[in-house]
DNA sequence: TAATGCATACCAACTGGTTGGTATGTGTGC
DNA sequence: GCACACATACCAACCAGTTGGTATGCATTA
């Protein structure tokens, strides 16, 4: 990827670190600067506010995200069902190093700000939700190819992926080890494979 | 449940509220000593820090819903498998009402301190995995009704419904709705059942 | 071609309000 | 009297945001 150049895009990416660190109310301004290398006047020339920062490194991350898992592998398979299992085995795959270095931003800072800042609250949902949109296709596909037509329908599966991950990254921060989450996406992986194990 | 009457017990309900809603960190001393009406001595009367006081919240969040989910109906079920569905079921019938008012204190807290605030961390985790754990009995008990000896274990099964119940909650807030996360919940119902669905 | 004016991208210092915490005082019950 | 459970006043540090400035680039004009 590019090396971030612009005071703007530093920004950004000390945003995507620190708030996945420490949260977003307990992460500074004095801390984005310092983390990004420049000072309060640049942060106010591009970011109107915290919030507008906030609002941003949603979007930002939003967008980040949506590019890794556009060149993932999982779209390589032919069968929509593999490109499901595949998309949870490459969600699994990432979630390695520091526990920070794989948790989620939007799942992060939606916790704390929902109330306080609908615009972030905002940007968040469209982030989680955006995302389980680009699962549906293939969860609907997989469906008619094996004939299902069960009482849940694929987005609710879409969004029920993004639920059990978000919730294994708290137990990855409860636990600041990344054992109890691979665990959870075995069980996700078991469940999809268990729905579309039931031949009609 | 008897009225709080301490200045202790006030600071705590006001924490499980105050956070729930705002986060830990942007839940200020100010402010919980104005929602439970004390003043800022007897905070530090009865606590050493704001910390102190996040600690003291996890273990008092621990130990009231540990006291709702011991009186659960799910209990009085015979059959264990009945137990681990009925539990699942109980958590969806309480989510209900405000998001704040059925959403996780100690998976809200977590996101943002787990670095910062290591014995708040801690709290956390004994919170999360020890309730967890209250379900690792009945799925054994069902697990060995039913001749299971699947490659996963009952304490990860356990731990995936945790899991999947606080990314419920982050999918509520994102929302700011609970309909999402009841379809989470049903999911969640489908995996235990499909798992235990299998003849031996 | 050079001067000028303006826009942009920053910088360093500053500000008013807020924050977590401290020091001291007071009332009550034993 | 002392311990306890508070209340009040205060403090130093911190915070988000502002202010006045500089440096550079670009378009326009003479």
């Amino acid at each position: 990827m590019a090396p971030r150049t612009t005071a703007r895009e530093k920004l950004l990416d000390a945003a995507v670190k620190l708030i996945r660190q420490h949260g977003y109310t307990a992460t500074t301004l004095d801390d984005l600067c310092a983390e990004a290398g420049v000072t309060k006047g640049a942060f106010f020339h591009h970011f109107k506010s915290k919030d507008d920062l906030g609002q941003a490194a949603a979007q930002f991350w939003d967008e980040r995200t949506g590019t890794l898992f556009l060149e993932a592998p999982y779209h390589d398979h032919e069968d929509p069902l593999d490109r499901v299992l595949g998309y949870i085995d490459f969600r699994g795959s990432i979630m390695d190093g520091e526990v920070h270095e794989f948790t989620c931003l939007v799942g992060t800072m939606v916790q704390e700000v929902y109330r306080d800042a609908p615009e972030i609250r905002k940007a968040c949902r469209d982030s989680i939700f955006g995302h389980a949109g680009t699962l549906v296709e293939d969860i609907q596909a997989a469906m008619d190819q094996h004939g299902l037509t069960p009482s849940w329908t694929a987005e609710s599966l879409a969004n029920y992926t993004q639920a059990t991950l978000q919730g294994a990254y708290i137990l990855a921060k409860a636990t600041d080890s990344n054992e109890a989450s691979l665990e959870c996406v075995a069980h996700l992986r078991n469940y999809v494979a268990l729905l579309f194990a039931n031949k009609h």
